[in-house]
DNA sequence: TCAATAAATTTTGAATTCATAATTCAAGTC
DNA sequence: GACTTGAATTATGAATTCAAAATTTATTGA
């Protein structure tokens, strides 16, 4: 049993921004909506204190927008937030992958094929919540294999701001099925160690995603124009 | 007189965090010291609520580590530190160069390449200072040129987490009259409005600038090596 | 003298309190 | 009846206070 090494519980501030943060991802604190930090307090029990810090940190992130003497909102998204963000997302995707098809171990390689594989039969079996959350996986492990931390965090930041609950239901049954493909050929690229391709293809993959998200923001109406 | 709009001073914490932030980069803090939040009080002349979240924001950041019931510390700026950043400040920049050479108001690039013409006067009277500065205006001038708040948001982030006083002082001759040679490059890609080819130059550009610093790293030893 | 332990001090983490700005609501005016 | 004006309420911003953990100093015993 080698339950040694110092005890550390996470500090308060801490723990409030991983619980803020989620509540916004999951949209279950709507987008503009005003942040009232006596109810919070409350909803989490604590005082006001670590909350504010753990408020002043999502701002950073871009999670919550703050104004002088009126406190934070949860920030909204615009059209032109992810039309900014999704060209960064594609540049360091592109950028990982280069990285990770030299540097991932043979194990983390097969990892992320396993998952890819187990894509393939969600896809087939039209199973969009384990097909979501296993291109999740992938994405994120090509992200960690990379072997470049600051990659990977800098990509889970802006990831987690953009993937907000709305945005990840619904996609067309054409770009689903081209996404599909092009992870036929991320995994091609990944297990031929192939730097220049898995970087191409990546890169056009998260094109077309933002592509494929244009085309629904304009017809559903969903998507937020800007301000 | 058009003096209209709100009137908004900066918050406490905002300020703060942008105070102690330059504290950093100007090596007026040394890497690895402890952050006493009784002495910067009172430099600052505040109280510690407003500090600690300041510094909350500051470790997200990435400019100083926390750790649970031992305060903050100056982050230190290990070799892997940068040579993981500079792989990803390339690809921001031969994205934003690529946006930019696009998107680009004549008057922006006009701006860039004045700084560019008294960059190059900086240059021929070793005027390093200036040299620096006028670099460091043209690189933000592409970024904002980019027409992308958030990318330009991230570079300036990494940017200033990479920037730590020492880094920037001396230059081999030789790695000077190159990066002289890369930034006319960018200028005359710039002024053709070549994306491609604006974006090549500065991802090699940003490449050859960490291979120069690891060189340098290697012989005074000044950068840390890894914990 | 040195190591180990215990007391004292300092420092951080978090709750509370206080001041000020914003919002709400009611009264008064046109 | 709508619009302004001003008091009451509420929320935020920041200082202070309190508790707990860490660090330093002092003390004891070998």
């Amino acid at each position: 049993m080698n339950d040694a090494g110092p005890i550390v519980r996470a500090s308060l501030h801490d723990e409030l921004a991983v619980r803020l943060r989620s509540m916004i991802v999951e949209d279950r604190l709507e987008p503009g909506e005003r942040i009232n930090e006596r109810d919070l307090c409350e909803l989490f029990g604590v005082s006001r204190t670590p909350l504010r810090e753990a408020i002043k940190v999502l701002a950073r992130e871009g999670y919550v927008t703050l104004t002088p003497n009126r406190g934070a909102c949860v920030a909204v998204l615009t059209e032109t937030d992810l039309s900014d963000a999704f060209p960064i997302m594609a540049a360091l995707e592109a950028l990982a992958g280069e990285l990770a098809a030299r540097a991932a171990s043979d194990a983390q390689i097969a990892a992320i094929l396993s998952d890819h594989v187990r894509m393939r039969t969600a896809f087939e079996n039209r199973d969009i919540s384990a097909y979501f959350r296993l291109n999740e996986a992938i994405h994120l492990g090509i992200a960690s294999a990379s072997g470049n931390p600051t990659l990977e965090l800098m990509q889970r930041s802006l990831d987690g701001r953009v993937r907000r609950g709305r945005f990840q239901a619904n996609v067309s049954a054409h770009r689903w099925n081209q996404a599909m493909a092009e992870h036929e050929e991320i995994a091609e690229a990944l297990s031929e160690r192939d730097a220049p391709r898995l970087s191409e293809v990546l890169r056009r993959h998260l094109n077309n995603k933002l592509e494929a998200l244009r085309e629904r923001m304009a017809e559903t109406g969903d998507a937020l124009p800007d301000p």
